[in-house]
This record gives structure tokens, C-alpha cells and sequence, in this order.
DNA sequence: CCTTGACTCTCCGGTAAGGGGAGAACCTAG
DNA sequence: CTAGGTTCTCCCCTTACCGGAGAGTCAAGG
């Protein structure tokens, strides 16, 4: 019979700790004096210590090891805790990755602009208008015309609260002119539709976003950057980007003070 | 300027999350309604909290956001939090591969009779007599002489608490017969040698270990079950191995009741 | 027998990053 | 004017312990 401090040495476990797997009733001591409150431990608890010390060191929780102590749904627990790991490594190598982009984003240009979230972007139905306009300057003179149109054909429709009003380019690459592009503009419910004017719901998907501050003749930067970033941290696109309007002409008359976000459809590779 | 529900909608950011960022003064509010102490917040804090966000899904601390988000030991904190995951990552890896040998091993055998630890084995003085066997039941008998005679060499001769007396075995292989074994007993202090018996300072070491219950004849299941767990878990082992005498015919009349430890000193490869 | 120092006990508070819920105040639409 | 949705603060909960306070206990030496 050994009394606690002895036996956390023999053991090599803290005397905290041999306190703390008696409160949770994980490893009782043999004998308690009813006295003085005093534990004491025998080497058949140090056979106990060391099992648990041993799925310890594979990451069960102290739940975790009390019911496979009991045999209760071993095989469970083990594939859980598995699959657990399994999620664990993949997000650690993600953020190794990430942070390695990082600090050599941060060692070349020391401005450090733009920054990568992966978001959830919930389903929501939208009204989009889709066509081919000869340059970037003249999308800007047709926006106004849509809301109109919509509005005729939907005196009552409501825009979505939080407000969601994007672009997609459906070009696979970069292109200055004849941009085949996709107006949308999310809304409460779904409408009457007119020639131009179509309704859909677009699914929720996740999504790669950076932030774009200022006129939107940098933007092809905040694009540069994104793509660059999936493609050194193992993700692949998954559809055409958006370009979600947050800041602009509309509330802001200083042109630096615009707000785009640039949203990029992906999946872990 | 948004209430605190609208812009969670807009971030993507749960409103707790949004008010425990405000209490640790991360993202502060545009502007707090003195009244009614409700929180509005602009677009600013949108890209703050874009900013904090990106940081979050690196694994960064809240208190190490913070100070990058003050320009404050950027780089240390990088290579930091970089080398924090390398160590992770490792870890993760080790669990990972424990686990797998664990499942396989319980499918396997449905005794489950051993499990490993990887413990540090603290430093110690040792007094030791090494010498070659001619088997296994022969070293037995030899035991007590040696106790016999360290404490004719030395009288006050105190042995460690917790005791931890074992034997080396010197051979790289299994062997049956003149076997070259080193008897140990941990002391508590330096004393006077004789021919046989010599002094000295074990090191700190980091080994693997595990408990074998029963007679000393099913010992080799124990050291089978070590080695094999060495070598599908990415270890080395970097010394001969030590037989910790734990239970024995000394205090426990069943050989059922028998406790043996077995260290090998394990190095990750 | 007394003291001293080592040991042990319980209880309280803390950790990181919020989540859950209670109770009260507030705001807006009908 | 009321009903329902928002927001506020405050408090407790999570994991697996660690640190410390204050009090009781034990063994050895004088």
C-alpha cells in the first residue's frame, strides 16, 4: 500500500491527477482511510493507471476511457476516435499550409492586402439576369435598368436582409472584353420571371473569400491572390466566382473606401 | 450600421462569438448606444472581422491575434504558432498510427494483455553487477549474494524510493542460455564499490514500457508485443532493454499475481 | 513528550473560446 | 397598445487538470 505521493512517482502521474481520476471514478485507490481522507494506492492500480495512461496517449477522453474500462461499445469508440483523427490531421496540414502561404505572402510583397476565409454561403434564391456586355465599364450603366425591371414584374418583392448582390463571370478565364457575366441579387421569395429576368435558388456551397478594398480597377489583385491560394493550399474551384458588392458608388464617394468580396466556389482537394 | 444580429448574418459569425470579441476587445463596435448599451457596427469591422477570421482558421490564439492585429512580433509569433503545428502534426500522426496498431492488435487477439506508454524514466544511481548466465533460472539464485554483499561494502547503503531494482539485458537477440545480463537496484546515494559491484548514474531516458502480469515463463509475449510495437509506430529502440521487478515471489505467493515491467529505451525515428 | 518538516486533505479559482439559458429591457409592426 | 422578435447583462458549463490556501496528519529526532 502506497500513499499518493509515493505511488505518483512509481507511476509517474501527478498527484493532481490520481485526485482528479478518483473524483471522476476512473482510478479508485484500493483503500481510503476514513479517518484522515488518505488514499492508498496497490500495484493493481498501477496496472489500471498504465492502461489508461496508454489510451491517454492516443487522445481518449476521460468518457472515452471509462466506458472502454467497462467494455462498453469498445469498437465504437475506437472508430470514432479514428475518424476524429482522421479530421484532426487533415486540419492541421491545412493550417501548416496555410500559414506557410502565409509568411511567404508576407516575405514578398509587404503589404499584406488580402486575407483568406473559408466560409459557408447559405442557400438563398436569387433573381439573376445573364449577359454578355463589351466591357467592364458598361455593366455598371445596365445595373440600374434590371432593378427596374424587376421591380415592374414584382412590385412587392423584398430583397434578402442581409443584403446579397453579386456577379458570377461564367468565362473560365480572364477576359476584358465580351464578359459573360451573371447579375444577381438575392431576395426574400421567389418572383414572376421575364425574358431577362430569371429566379433560382442557389445552394448552399463553401466558398474561399477575400476582401477587396478600393476602386475596382485593383481587383484583378484580390483574383490573382485568391486562385493563387487555392491552388498552394490543396483546394480546387468548384464554379465560377462571384463578386459580392458591399461598399460602392451608391454609399461611398471616395473610391478607396469601396468594399468587394470576391467569393471563390471550392472543395478540399 | 448594423445591430449585432444583422451584421452575425452578414459575417457569418455567431452574435456570442461577436460580443466575446468586443469583451476581449478584438473587434469593438462602431458605436455603443449609451442608453441601451446596444452594439452597431459598419463595414470597418466587417473587414476586421474578415481579418480575425482568416487568423482563426490558422489556429491562432485570440491573445496572439490581437497582437499581430497591433503589428506586434509578427514574425516571432508565425514561426511560433508555425512550430506549434509541426509539433501537432507529429502528435496527430503518433495517435493516428497507436490507434491503428491498437484496432489491428484487439482483431488479432482478442486478449488485449499489453498495452504501451512512452514514460521518461528519471535519472537514478544505480549500483549493478554485470554478468553472463547460464540461463534464466540460474540468475534467481544469484540475487540475494548480491544484495549480501553491497550492503557488506556498504552498511547505510539506503535503496531509492519508489524502489526500482531490474536487470539489462546486454544481448541484442534472444538468447536462451549465457545470457549477458546487468543486475541494477536504484540507490539513494554514491558508495564504495567492490570487484562485482559497480557504481553509476543512469540517465533520463524516454522509454517504452509495459506491464506484464503472470510467471516470468510468458515474459517473451511481452517483449514480442514491445518490439513489434516499436517498429509499427515509427520508433528505435536506442538501448538494451530493462525488466522492472514490480510483484514477485518476494511478497506474492501466486505467480499469477506477478508483476513485471518492461522498458526499452525508444527514440521516435 | 514535543517539535519540525514533509505529506495529505478539501476547497476555491483558473485555463480557451465561446455556448446555453434566464430575466429584463428594448424596438418595430400591426 | 400589444405581441413578437432583438438585444442586453449575468451566470454557469465545457476539458483535464494546475496552483495555492488553510488545515489536519505522520514519522523522526531531540
Amino acid at each position: 500500500m502506497y500513499r499518493i505521493g509515493l505511488f505518483s512517482k512509481i507511476c509517474k502521474i501527478t498527484v493532481k491527477t490520481l485526485r482528479y481520476y478518483d473524483e471522476v471514478g476512473l482510478v479508485t485507490p484500493a483503500f481510503i482511510d476514513a479517518e484522515n481522507g488518505y488514499r492508498y494506492y496497490t500495484n493493481d492500480q498501477l496496472v489500471i493507471v498504465h492502461q489508461v495512461v496508454s489510451l491517454r496517449q492516443m487522445g481518449f477522453s476521460i468518457d472515452e476511457i471509462s466506458a472502454m474500462l467497462k467494455h462498453e461499445n469498445v469498437d465504437g469508440i475506437l472508430e470514432q476516435r479514428k475518424s476524429e483523427l482522421v479530421g484532426q490531421l487533415k486540419n492541421v496540414k491545412d493550417q501548416l499550409s496555410r500559414i506557410n502561404h502565409f509568411i511567404l505572402e508576407k516575405k514578398e510583397g509587404q503589404k499584406m492586402n488580402y486575407q483568406a476565409v473559408i466560409k459557408e454561403l447559405p442557400e438563398c434564391i436569387v433573381y439573376s439576369k445573364r449577359m454578355v456586355i463589351p466591357n467592364y465599364d458598361a455593366y455598371f450603366k445596365l445595373v440600374p435598368a434590371i432593378g427596374e425591371e424587376v421591380k415592374k414584374a414584382n412590385p412587392t418583392l423584398k430583397c434578402a436582409v442581409p443584403e446579397y448582390c453579386f456577379i458570377i463571370y461564367h468565362d473560365g478565364e480572364y477576359k476584358e472584353t465580351n464578359i459573360d457575366v451573371e447579375y444577381c441579387e438575392a431576395v426574400t421569395e421567389w418572383g414572376t420571371e421575364t425574358d431577362n429576368i430569371k429566379f433560382k435558388k442557389m445552394p448552399s456551397i463553401s466558398a474561399v473569400s477575400v476582401m477587396h478594398k478600393g476602386a475596382y480597377d485593383t481587383l484583378g489583385n484580390a483574383y490573382a491572390y485568391v486562385f493563387k491560394w487555392i491552388e498552394e493550399n490543396g483546394y480546387i474551384a468548384t464554379d465560377s466566382p462571384r463578386e459580392s458588392y458591399i461598399d460602392g458608388i451608391w454609399n461611398k464617394e471616395n473610391k478607396e473606401d469601396w468594399l468587394t468580396e470576391v467569393q471563390v466556389p471550392v472543395k478540399k482537394k
